[in-house]
DNA sequence: GCCA
DNA sequence: CAGTACG
DNA sequence: TGGCCGATACTG
């Protein structure tokens, strides 16, 4: 999980405790993650805080008078709220001092790294007595996550790659991505059997940087297995992260950008982008409000909970209208308030 | 942890 | 199956 | 008090 501190919550001064809480609530959440699965909503509700903080306009200090006051702000309830107002008041938070002392914790920061979750990063403290960045590449270099069981090869090489891109992040400026996008589009749709490929992801929602490239591909699927191998002839990426019927995920370029391409029927085409779009966040929120309304969305339609019958997928419009909902444009899909219903 |  | 990842 | 997104997809 990505802390969701961006460029703009970072740019603007009047926020300074909101950055510095939402990055505590952050790592308190790895540390609840790393605690086991039994503490997970706990820590999904810390990670909601962080993102609600590092979204937030204001200072959060004017929302500080009370506990009451900052119970009002979606996310934030009594337990966070006392915590906000012991940091402003004190600098610290108690409990998360108490987290850092009893947790291995300068490990925890791996979590950020795609391929790092709480049980491997159990595991390699409790089997390799593994604390720290440092020690993690050392063992790496020393083969020995080779005897550990569920650590196959290709595990491995992932999160060797992974350390290795970690330190130089590497989001693009969307223009670039824009452009690299525009290639990927160009050598895939030379390919034969591919009916209809499209961009998705925050490339779509044209966010200020783009970490990854998202794309939507139609085809029927007893075409999909030769047209996954073609893009792997005609891109040659440097890394296979993941190939499957429906999915492939790859490294492409010296920038080694990641690229992520869904595989999906004509009919599923809106389903389909409108989950690849994002954000996460108002994609949780679309689902929830289905849930609500005695629906489902995966990212091959709406579905009846009940009936298993499918509603709709084939365009993202229709699927908003289903839900009620106020059609959303791809640059406003941010966070789960950007969910509105139709009057 | 938060929320209905 | 559990773990991890994707939006 | 009980649910918390997904009948996700892929790997080991």
């Amino acid at each position: 999980m990505v802390h969701p501190i961006n460029k703009q919550s970072l740019s603007s001064g009047k926020t300074t405790h909101n950055r510095a809480l939402s990055l505590i609530f952050h790592k308190m959440a790895e540390c609840y993650r790393y605690m086991g699965t039994e503490e997970r909503f706990r820590a999904t509700a810390y990670e909601n805080v962080s993102r609600v903080l590092a979204n937030m306009k204001e200072d959060i200090s004017e929302h500080a008078g009370s506990v009451e006051e900052l119970d009002e702000i979606g996310g934030i309830g009594e337990s966070i709220a006392e915590k906000i107002i012991e940091y402003l008041q004190t600098g610290k938070i108690k409990t998360f001092e108490e987290l850092k002392k009893k947790l291995p914790f300068d490990l925890l920061e791996l979590m950020d790294i795609s391929g790092f979750g709480p049980s491997t990063l159990r595991t390699l403290h409790e089997k390799l007595g593994i604390n720290n960045r440092d020690d993690l590449v050392k063992a790496l270099q020393e083969n020995k996550l080779n005897k550990l069981k569920g650590f196959g090869e290709r595990k491995l090489t992932n999160m060797k790659r992974a350390l290795k891109m970690e330190k130089s992040n590497n989001r693009m400026p969307l223009q670039l991505a824009e452009e690299e996008g525009a290639r990927l589009l160009r050598l895939i749709k030379s390919i034969k059997a591919v009916e209809k490929i499209a961009l998705a992801g925050s490339l779509r929602r044209k966010k200020e940087t783009v970490g990854d490239i998202d794309m939507v591909l139609v085809a029927v699927p007893r075409n999909r297995k030769r047209i996954v191998e073609e893009i792997i002839r005609v891109i040659q990426p440097q890394k296979i992260l993941a190939r499957g019927t429906t999915k492939l995920s790859m490294i492409v370029g010296d920038r080694e950008t990641q690229v992520d391409i869904r595989l999906v029927h004509d009919y599923e085409f809106g389903s389909a982008m409108l989950y690849f779009t994002g954000s996460k966040e108002h994609n949780i929120r679309l689902r929830t409000i289905a849930k609500e309304r005695g629906m489902k969305i995966n990212e091959y339609g709406i579905f009846d909970v009940k009936t298993g019958e499918r509603l709709a997928g084939e365009t993202e419009e229709e699927m908003y209208e289903l839900l009620g909902l106020n059609y959303v444009s791809p640059e406003k899909r941010i966070d789960a308030e950007s969910v509105e219903t139709k009057d």
